[in-house]
DNA sequence: TCCTCGAATATGTATATACATAAAAAAATA
DNA sequence: TATTTTTTTATGTATATACATATTCGAGGA
């Protein structure tokens, strides 16, 4: 029976739940109260409070496993989730201007890492295309991608001077998943003289490929410009 | 009525959505047919599909809002979930094994960027401990932290040749929310000694500050040795 | 003692129903 | 026409109920 009046949130049950976890009442590695029992004492179905606790154990404080009920989580892994946007979206939310600027697009062998990461044959040509996103005239991003031709064919006859490889591919592509690594590297002198900075300084790196199903679709890494900062809260 | 046979699971439905997004059945920036709709035409309860609906929400991929209706995201903007486990952990999950060494703990004025970030007075005192982690035997990351004594006064008596603070904080200061920055750094002389490298190598780093409330915890900056990479799936 | 297997149980999920709420659209008003 | 108010509607959530399923635990057998 839902009353006007007063109805026990799923919000507020979470809430209430982690103050004890903060508080210590309910002690990291220590089994907390069933889901019917919780819900007996907050007075809500046990749907909401099924709701609150996987809320919680979504952010990994606690962990829930059948049978065996919840506990705190001994080691709460901290976790972040981090928004990867578009490059051009990225630049354009802060208020400037976004240009790509091709310096390379051609058809060749991909050196044998690239190739592993592509799981294609190291002598197989794939589609190289290295160009810079550039923030209000200044120097952006420096990327450097690897296109399967054989999982994207269409990307052969795109247009890559009016369009970021970037933006082509969230448009055309439909990705299923991908891994990302984050890094730090040193410019290379061909490097520093696109993102217009000293040879050897210390760049933000991102690696990312992303495939569908079993096919491998591309494979990228973006040098950020001295300076760059990848934000977020926990 | 729950029949035993075939039941409509939420994973299910979410799947068949989720290939109508990517074979562009449903094209980005186009609205999607209502949940009471697609629960009919996917023979399930609306709350199976609300289900179904808010875990792709929840990814990026679509966006719903109150009477207006869900519609496939214009720029799916990919949200990476990144685990920030406890360094110690980190390193034990790899087989190695994890110790800590203190090189300073000592109660001092911090610069004015690190007050700032601790919302206090350039004047007033902190905790500052740097220490350096290492993973069987060799420099992992350098460590060098802050902690506001006015929010966690029972720091001041802690013994972190023992433990490290990373380690200490989780164990007895709950937290609340943080930040977390991501970036690129040169190693100074002091750091690439620390670390066994180079001066001006390029080392990752995170910069994280956490409170709980209005109160400002601790924040922290870790430069981990060169090749290191943080990875994470989408 | 060790192993197998069935009972017990906490979480996981599906469903019908009812109401809440934000926001768009329509209607009423100035 | 411009502005305010009301209505409409799609999503958001609470609830009772029923069943599904992974594990644990204990009993019984080898």
């Amino acid at each position: 029976m839902a009353r006007t009046s007063q109805q026990t949130t799923w919000q507020s049950v979470r809430d209430e739940v982690l103050r004890r976890i903060q508080s210590r009442d309910w002690k990291p590695g220590e089994p907390i109260p069933h889901e019917a029992d919780l819900a007996r004492e907050f007075g809500c179905a046990r749907a909401t409070m099924n709701r609150a606790l996987r809320d919680i154990a979504d952010s990994g404080l606690i962990e829930r496993r059948r049978r065996a009920g919840s506990r705190v989580a001994l080691h709460p892994v901290r976790k972040a989730t981090l928004d990867i946007p578009v490059i051009r979206i990225e630049i354009e939310a802060r208020g400037e201007t976004h240009a790509y600027r091709l310096i390379e697009c051609a058809l060749e062998a991909p050196p044998p890492q690239v190739a592993a990461r592509l799981n294609a044959a190291s002598g197989q040509a794939m589609l190289h295309v290295v160009g810079l996103h550039m923030a209000d005239g200044k120097p952006y991003a420096f990327e450097d991608r690897w296109i399967n031709p054989e999982s994207v064919p269409e990307a052969l006859t795109a247009d890559f001077t009016r369009i970021s490889p970037n933006e082509w591919l969230v448009l055309n592509v439909p990705v299923e998943g991908g891994d990302i690594t984050f890094a730090a590297t040193e410019a290379t002198a061909a490097e520093a003289r696109a993102l217009e900075c000293r040879p050897g300084a210390a760049l933000f790196v991102t690696k990312r490929t992303t495939w569908r199903g079993e096919a491998r679709l591309t494979t990228v890494r973006q040098l950020f410009a001295p300076g760059y900062g990848m934000k977020t809260l926990i």
